[in-house]
DNA sequence: CTGAAAGCGCTTACAG
DNA sequence: CTGAAAGCGCTTACAG
């Protein structure tokens, strides 16, 4: 078929340029009839408007930009991220966007990826994601432009910066706390890697738990680990001198590991050593481990992510927005028999300001 | 800053549009001190021509689109995606094009999804992961706009098709060779999913090495998996009866769940079963395991789909274009000691036509 | 080597 | 409700 422009849709339907557009965008100071005939047109041809020329002249690209900074190393062994973006993508495409990914493979692409994402006419707006301390800067530099930016976690420095994120301390805390209530005192800890607000966040969590019930914290109970599998069962190895009576780890992929770590030094789960993971994903690892852990619901954090920067696109940027996403404790088999029901443990209310 | 269009560059700098346009594109034909005054300028006030008015003017978007259909549910929890994208985004980034994400979540998504990339104005060329029955329809569909496409993996019908793949076929049969010269005869295999290509094509090369060594083939030794280390633990389960003495594992994934299932079965290995795996990614599985296994250069795979998509972007559309990546045998130790050299075994050459 | 001018294919006040 | 016209910010033959 051929390269067909408004023009050709304009003359085939008998209108003008103007109105076969305003049909495009859906606009509603056109006649119904008009419209349907123009429709008409549209469908028969399948005729689609020229983006760049749409994108020019309405000063919109229609584009969101997903920055994905160095530090996300863990994009490669972390299903956490995959299921980031299904959500991202799944807005995206219900709101006609489309996901430009911006990936810093290099420390030399991070330097030139702030001058791609912030060309004008590229994205209408940015997310992205929040990882260590050497990122904050390209996080900082472009919530400073004038395109809305949405960081998704929250930063090491949260001034005047838009952020969605869990509340990765209260959840920590009722996970727990839970295993406070099942009678657990010498509860470990494998925590996430210590630079980030996320590892921090879920060990601030944990060590809260503990001072409310009065619970003295013990050093040698608390390993950092890197969310990997590989290294939750490093991780158990070095606590198992200390026998711990129950677990927190601070993702599912580490409580994984530990689990096989305990069972190859012949403990049972949960009569031994009950475990509570973090992550809850779609996708689980199988095996035979019927986790009790936090949800976060990822696909619906990418969503809600996409939903708010889209607002800001619409209706002007804004600074200091925060979005938090509930989680849930998921009560199954890996810390023993339990009366208590899962829903007393969420964090009640999508809230926003 | 304010909004400088290049009409502001071409008065700073006291020249016309059209000779910034020149050196904004690296023409050659500019004297080199005009270039240079207009550099400074450029560089000055940190100028970057508005993306939209650039592709519309010019008709090219740079920007590649990347198509993961619907099948590809591996992508939540095969490290295999995450590598393969960091490639192509590498190899974007080098060329100064933008990557788009198309991801199909949902079948609708699906339908929509090739009216949104076949637009004109939005990608210059596409990238499409293949994966099983399902997704066929889209390949051929857009393999048959104007846009050039280069399918990642062999689709099911490859005729007429752009597409990179490595030599499943060879790869696997190299692999299972190396068993066999070992000394092995009761070798089973877990394959992927055999609704695609990879699954079956790397079953292939299983039965080729046996058919080759004169051993014969005993159904009791293949089962079928789904990538996943799960999957792996469980197949091994189902093989444990027909005693193995040697395993390949189609992922690298699936052999470290059949080595722990194997593991705890009791077996030693290389002594009782000697592992070998498929994929070798950058970032290992971790564990205690030093894997023998099948390399496939998976970031290198991105980069040469970019590559020779932005090739047929610049010197126009081919059809039935056939680009192999290289895989090499990577031999450590879950098949014990061996004098033989991993290059002996390196498919030599990347071909292309 | 350089500039004036037309054009890329849309959108959007403006006028009616 | 509809159309003529200007404009979005570039690129690219064309002429010199």
């Amino acid at each position: 078929m051929p390269e067909l422009t408004i023009e050709d849709i304009a003359i085939k339907a008998g209108v003008s340029r103007s109105t076969v557009s305003r049909v495009l965008n859906g606009r509603s100071n056109v006649r119904d009839e008009t419209r349907q005939c123009v429709l008409e047109v549209i469908n028969a041809t399948g005729y689609r408007p020229h983006a760049a020329a749409h994108n020019l002249a309405s000063q919109r690209s229609e584009t969101i930009g997903l920055v994905l900074p160095l530090s996300v190393s863990l994009f490669f062994s972390d299903p956490y991220f995959p299921h980031l973006i299904k959500g991202i993508a799944q807005a995206c495409n219900n709101n006609n966007y489309t996901l430009a990914l911006f990936l810093a493979g290099t420390p030399e692409d991070q330097t030139k990826l702030f001058s791609r994402v912030s060309q004008k006419g590229l994205v209408d707006g940015v997310i992205i994601q929040s990882g260590h301390h050497g990122d904050q800067s390209i996080i900082h530099e472009l919530s400073q432009t004038s395109i809305p930016v949405m960081v998704a976690g929250r930063p090491l420095q949260p001034d005047g910066i838009n952020y969605i994120d869990i509340d990765n301390v209260a959840a920590a805390q009722m996970a727990v706390e839970h295993l406070i209530k099942l009678g657990h005192k010498r509860i470990a800890t494998i925590t996430g890697p210590l630079d980030g607000t996320v590892g921090m966040d879920r060990l601030q969590g944990y060590c809260n738990a503990l001072n409310k019930a009065g619970i003295e914290i013990d050093a040698g109970l608390i390993v950092t680990g890197d969310f990997t599998e590989a290294g939750g069962h490093t991780a158990f190895q070095k606590l198992l001198p200390a026998r711990p009576e129950a677990l927190f780890a601070a993702s599912d992929n580490m409580a994984v590991g530990a689990i096989h770590a305990a069972r190859e030094a012949g403990l049972l789960i949960p009569e031994d050593l009950a475990v509570v993971g973090f992550d809850d994903l779609p996708i689980a690892n199988g095996f035979d481990i019927n986790l009790t852990t936090v949800r976060q619901p990822v696909v619906d954090f990418g969503i809600a992510a996409v939903t708010g920067l889209i607002d800001m696109i619409k209706h002007g940027l804004k600074r200091g927005v925060r979005i938090c996403v509930d989680t849930e404790l998921v009560i199954r088999d890996t810390c023993g028999a339990s009366m208590i029901k899962a829903n007393d443990y969420s964090i009640n209310g999508m809230r926003r300001n």
